[in-house]
DNA sequence: GTCTATAAGCCGATAGAC
DNA sequence: GTCTATCGGCTTATAGAC
């Protein structure tokens, strides 16, 4: 984590090169890992080969099972490293509609964005299952136990939903109408189907 | 389309099985491509292999490449079937929110839905590239002409995310508050997100 | 700690027989 | 109109050398 060597660096004792990482695992491994986060979030987990990974991290396959066991471990650990900085729920029931439209509107998208990877690696069932799980602790969870009034587990369901709806039309299909959308008008847009599912109309409140 | 011949059925000679479509060059290319609609659509662009197509279709790998040329021209004309049929979007503006929210709560998700089709498959670039141009002219342009007010094509485009991200959570994720819920409650939820895009407040209006 | 080499299998697409 | 057989290349994962 502390050590970013996840490209050719000098080693300090003057030489330089694909060998530069020699003999550190630890430095090895944390490059394997940010590799795999990018591969995987543009390519999804079926798009991705481990030989394509290791060679961006500057190292062979083998050292990826080493390291990981699996390609699929690999996987589910690059899902929680994309969902633990969580700067798309708010921490207060207050802010969480204007965060989720300011976030969708960002000039420029986070490299390190849960959804994108989730959006691009749900056609594969075991990468779902872990997606699935990673979804449900990250986000639900957390969102439902803020959202005040009943039914929360459903609109925070919906929430989640409306999230992940943009960023697949935005970011993956490239929708001209939100791709390149004036920011400050799509967030007005934004914030009242948000604040819909966070403080639902008394009349509108199904029974 | 005329001759449902997808599975083994007798000829009309008295004899059946496996070989009872043979030389029938019509029947057999319209099971090779309800086979891929199918299959496409469980796994997704990637997920499947032509083979997997063809054994469900009673044939060899061969002809679909044969009858399609490709796999991404089989992909496509695929997709061109799977939107031809368009039960999500109603032909009244005054439908729409209703149509969508039905649709979304069916209790039994009908098997040609280019949505999952969609969800499945836009992990691949090429695929992507035929699913956006198909999204555009069959849903899209559709909308968008059909929504009152300014800006159309962008709350048309959010009126597709909220629609493909409730069908993402609920039918890819299976997320249980969407895939369980109360059809009823969750239609009553529904609507009023839609028709904040059909029919948004004139305060609420962007500049 | 990292390498090369390889096992075992799937992929899309094609050649040629009948 | 449909078949078998095959090409060349990709995949994950592992064995063994250094």
């Amino acid at each position: 984590m502390d050590n970013d060597k996840s490209t050719l660096v000098d080693m300090g004792d003057g030489s330089t090169g694909p060998r530069a990482r020699r003999r550190d695992a630890a430095a090895t491994r944390e490059a394997i890992l940010r590799s795999a986060l990018i591969a995987f979030t543009d390519h999804g987990y079926d798009g991705v080969g481990v030989r394509e990974i290791a060679n961006a991290a500057g190292v062979t396959a083998m050292l990826v099972n080493r390291y990981f066991g699996s390609k699929e471990q690999l996987f589910a650990e690059v899902v929680e490293v994309a969902f633990a900085e969580r700067t798309l729920i708010a921490d207060d029931v207050e802010s969480l509609s204007r965060f989720a439209a300011a976030a969708l509107v960002a000039a420029e998208p986070r490299s390190v964005d849960g959804f994108l990877l989730m959006l691009r690696s749900v056609a594969n069932p075991r990468a779902t299952e872990i997606l699935r799980a990673a979804i449900d602790a990250h986000f639900q969870l957390p969102l439902q136990a803020l959202l005040p009034g009943a039914r929360a587990h459903e609109r925070a369901a919906l929430f989640l939903s409306v999230l992940a709806g943009v960023r697949l039309m935005q970011q993956v299909l490239g929708n001209p109408a939100l791709a390149t959308a004036d920011a400050a008008a799509l967030e007005r847009r934004l914030r009242p189907l948000f604040e819909l599912l966070v403080h639902p109309p008394a009349g509108a409140e199904p029974s």
